[in-house]
DNA sequence: AGAAAGTAGTCAGTGCACTGATTAACTCCG
DNA sequence: CGGAGTTAATCAGTGCACTGACTACTTTCT
């Protein structure tokens, strides 16, 4: 007894949300790239030259997981990946021609697949459906960092509420 | 050139769902256990002496994954793994004491952590949310089966258009 | 009864994703 | 200049997820 209905949990549906997703990738878009994989053509082909961890930021996937998705399309000769030789802790990652060809190619599909996904909403529904997904991603990956680590700037100018404590700290 | 905006494919932001919600799951609800674990928990707390596949098929787990993410919860003593004596290829599942006992004190954390991550939104948005996921998942879930091989019962009752052909078969 | 078809589960292979430890290169500061 | 701290990338380990091939058992049909 006390189980729980998993269709109202978030998680469990982001989780069906993405295999549904991957489904039609792979029926309408492509059995061979992958949409992280796109992910990384489309951050180089709007910002050539990038270093590995910036496109890792762009695109959402973590220091390791970016290694890995490079080092497959490199090997697939869809992008090479040169030390930086101003730093060189860093590689610098630009697209080939094939992969600058790939990435165009597969821009009309992922369009196509991306209508088709979101085709059960109506014109209103999948643009509120996005914002939302946006909304609570943000907010989870605020989480990530302390408040007390970062820097004022990424607070935003705090125009609100404020206890006059704070406006003039444990005076009298 | 001509790179677009990730943020406006449901795919990528899918992704990015999934990645957040894995951050608080881990913070919030458990180390050991993760969430496609406690969803089998919980489908063999409603549903005891359930097969392998048909747990799966609750969770959103095809049968190789299940039979993983089984193996994992079986070897940590959290549920029993029993062949059918009624037919032979199947294994039954059974949450052991201690598999109820975790999923009982997993169901508090998991339902604050529910919380905080859909604390963005309104009350009714979260309805909203959680009714689009869904909506999305379920259409693109449609197309995995082809129309031709669905039953009757599957597609619901027909009211609408008919043709001559269907009501009185090929006949004369 | 016996062959054909279907079904449950496993296994091998690939790919995403995260953590923690390690290495190499750079920066900052005394 | 030189050590301390920081940063980019790799590596090892674990876990989810899918496909396709294979085994073993059951059902169905002839």
């Amino acid at each position: 007894m006390a189980a729980v209905d998993l269709t109202t949990h978030p998680g469990h549906l982001a989780r069906r949300l993405q295999q549904a997703h991957h489904l039609l990738w792979t029926t309408m878009v492509s059995e061979e790239i992958t949409s992280p994989q796109f992910g990384v053509l489309n951050a180089l082909t709007a910002e050539p030259g990038l270093d590995q961890r910036t496109v890792g930021e762009r695109v959402g996937l973590d220091r390791s997981t970016i290694a890995e998705v490079v080092s497959r399309l490199s090997r697939r000769g869809l992008l090479d990946k040169v030390r930086d030789p101003d730093d060189g802790r860093r590689f610098l990652l630009r697209l080939t021609d094939e992969g600058a060809r790939t990435h165009r190619r597969l821009t009309v599909r992922t369009a196509r697949m991306n209508q088709v996904f979101l085709a059960p909403l109506s014109a209103e529904e999948q643009a509120l459906f996005l914002t939302l997904i946006r909304r609570v991603s943000d907010a989870a990956e605020e989480l990530r960092t302390p408040e007390e680590l970062r820097t004022p700037e990424e607070l935003g100018t705090p125009e609100g509420p404020r206890t006059p404590e704070e406006t003039a700290p444990a005076g009298r």
